[in-house]
DNA sequence: AACAAGCTCAACCGCGGAAGT
DNA sequence: TACTTCCGCGGTTGAGCTTGT
């Protein structure tokens, strides 16, 4: 087989010999990489180019962090995910040092099974079918009418009937607190103890999308900072004007983005949430290229819980 | 100790888009 | 405008390693 764009030429494949690498890394370092397809011949390599890139950007880049990521990273990983999706190039930009295939693997091995041990939709964040029958339980008032974890209500939050302390971001943590306020029916055995006690434990994990006024359970100010950083980052990337929306907006209307073109993103009631809430008419206050590219035009609904979403500060 | 199952991660594949002709 | 070439990206594969039985 081969690739396409080498088909012609004999080029070996699998794993990379050292002395391979060395000759790749010798002359990258002398001569750059300006054409990939010509970076081989000249190096010496019965590789093609593509494959010369990929092990220099993946493996021999000499400003590579190696090893397993921090708790920060796995944090920045998760939020920028939820804003941008499988962008693993865009998400690595904001590790610095990780490249996009080390993002993805570390995505598909260990940060997708966390969302789905936690009950997790690890495509939309969202809660999976099954556990949004276990935290609702059938039971009835009060709790978000929607079955989407995503709707989050803020503690002043004006308006519905949600008066639940709902101030998280973290699906997980949002069904633990409502669990634990009555905020949503457990009922009988439909929110069991030992989920409480997981959730519980990866409460801060998930308090890093938290608004910055609220403070974060188990992250001291210095990450918190550094967490708002990468926010703002993304915010910037997807070129936010207006007023500093929470992350949570961010991944809600970027979400309902996905959703709107198609994308097999199952945000049913974002919109709702974000847009229809009580009503009202504001249209959203964000220009994102990523919706504009997604769904081609903004569905600027209505609602004012958008404002009610903003900073507090 | 031997085997199976599960996991990790480097590498490949195919596609889309940009640039050049 | 149409075609070709190249680059970059996301999805997928499979070899090697680890863990459990």
């Amino acid at each position: 087989m081969g690739h396409h764009c080498c088909s012609k030429q004999k080029v070996k494949r699998g794993l990379w010999s050292p002395e391979e690498d060395e000759r790749l890394v010798r002359y990258i370092t002398q001569h750059g990489h300006s054409c990939w397809s010509s970076v081989p011949k000249h190096a010496g390599l019965q590789r093609c180019g593509k494959s010369c890139r990929l092990r220099w950007i993946n493996y021999l880049r000499p400003d590579l962090k190696r090893g397993t990521f921090s708790e920060q990273e796995e944090r920045t990983i998760i939020d920028v995910h939820r804003i941008l999706g499988n962008r693993w190039a865009q998400i690595a930009k904001h590790l610095p040092g990780r490249t996009d295939n080390e993002v993805k693997n570390f995505w598909n091995s260990c940060i997708k099974k966390k969302l789905i041990a936690q009950g997790l939709d690890p495509k939309t964040h969202n809660l999976l079918p099954a556990s949004k029958s276990l935290l609702h339980g059938g039971g009835g008032g009060g709790a978000n009418p929607s079955g989407n974890n995503m709707a989050r209500f803020r503690p002043n939050g004006g308006g519905g009937a949600a008066a639940t302390p709902f101030t998280i971001s973290s699906p997980a943590k949002g069904g633990f607190e409502a669990a634990h306020t009555g905020g949503m029916p457990c009922g009988n055995g439909g929110f069991s103890a030992s989920m409480a006690a997981f959730m519980d434990e990866e409460a801060a994990m998930w308090a890093s999308a938290v608004e910055p006024g609220m403070g974060v359970a188990g992250m001291d100010l210095p990450q918190q900072q550094q967490q708002q950083q990468q926010i703002q980052l993304v915010q910037q990337e997807t070129a936010v004007v207006g007023p500093r929306p929470t992350a949570l907006m961010l991944t809600d209307v970027a979400a309902t983005a996905g959703a709107m073109a198609g994308k097999s993103v199952e945000m049913v009631d974002v919109s709702s949430v974000v847009y229809g809430g009580g009503g009202g008419g504001a249209t959203a206050a964000f220009d994102l290229d990523l919706m504009v590219e997604s769904c081609g035009m903004f569905c600027g609904g209505a609602g004012n819980a958008m404002e009610q979403l903003q900073w507090d500060c």
